[in-house]
DNA sequence: ATTGTGGCCTGCCCGC
DNA sequence: TGCGGGCAGGCCACAA
């Protein structure tokens, strides 16, 4: 699914149209538009206008526009972002391949043949005028080992759900949070504020890391725990059989030997 | 304020 | 072969 990888990917593709003047907005899927941007307010606000920056932080993708408002891009889990008619991602964890007209919501025209527009069967993504970007903390693949201590805090939440809480750190979703966890060697259930120094620096060494390593081999899919993700599924590293829970809200797989 | 829970969305896969 | 139930997780509303 889109994690900061994915839309660090989308980012990249939609740097093609920086530069580029907005011809026509299209918003089939009214309810694609969030906080209140209505299908004619988005278009007048946006038509015309020509977008000056693609820009990232965490799972969120940010369209500037010249003397016009800023366009906020949500993904979901199964939104894919198509430019020109090309998609950066064909295929991604838990959708299809495929691209359904139907599942069209919502496109930015830039004349004949150029767009750039999202592709979102289950609906989960969304679009939003001037989406309020101080809510999200520091972006997980820059992170400063002191503002991933000050994400942590002082907190009894899991571990794996303040990595997960997008204003804490910004970019991680269920995938690259087991594993950088797995790598790390630390519960996800683990009471956030409960790592020593040590654990943390080694937490601090991982979440970059391992965001770095995913995004050389191609996605948040690619880890090393990815293929032992199943029901009885056995630890890559020393064979134990994985543990399957809830934590944070989300499906979540480590392993009982080395995952403390 | 913080933490936890449930619901939304819908394609896909499994078992009958 | 068709059908129904369960599952996936990002995000948000709401409860305690």
């Amino acid at each position: 699914m889109p994690e900061l990888i994915e839309v660090e990917v989308y980012r990249r593709a939609a740097e093609a149209v920086v530069g580029r003047r907005i011809t026509d907005v299209a918003a089939p899927d009214a309810w694609y538009l969030r906080r209140g941007a209505d299908a004619s307010a988005n278009a007048s606000a946006v038509t015309g206008r020509t977008v000056v920056a693609a820009r990232r932080i965490g799972k969120l993708l940010l369209l500037d526009l010249r003397r016009g408002p800023t366009l906020g891009l949500r993904f979901g889990m199964t939104g894919r972002l198509i430019v020109d008619g090309a998609a950066p991602i064909e295929e991604l964890q838990y959708a299809s391949g495929r691209a359904l007209p139907a599942w069209d919501r919502f496109a930015l025209s830039f004349g004949p043949h150029r767009s750039l527009r999202i592709s979102d069967p289950r609906r989960l993504g969304g679009v939003e005028l001037e989406p309020d970007e101080s809510v999200l903390g520091p972006d997980a693949a820059s992170i400063t080992a002191a503002e991933l201590a000050a994400a942590l805090d002082a907190s009894t939440a899991p571990l794996k759900a303040r990595l997960m809480d997008q204003a804490r750190v910004a970019g991680l979703g269920n995938l690259l949070t087991d594993e950088i966890l797995y790598r790390a060697g630390l519960d996800p259930a683990r009471p956030a504020g409960a790592l020593s120094a040590a654990e943390r620096r080694r937490l601090h060494r991982n979440v970059v890391g391992t965001v770095a390593l995913l995004t050389e081999r191609g996605g948040s899919h690619t880890g090393d725990l990815q293929v032992a993700r199943v029901r009885g599924g056995r630890c890559p590293k020393d064979g134990a059989e994985l543990l399957r829970r809830t934590v944070g809200g989300r499906t979540t797989y480590s392993c009982p030997r080395h995952q403390r």
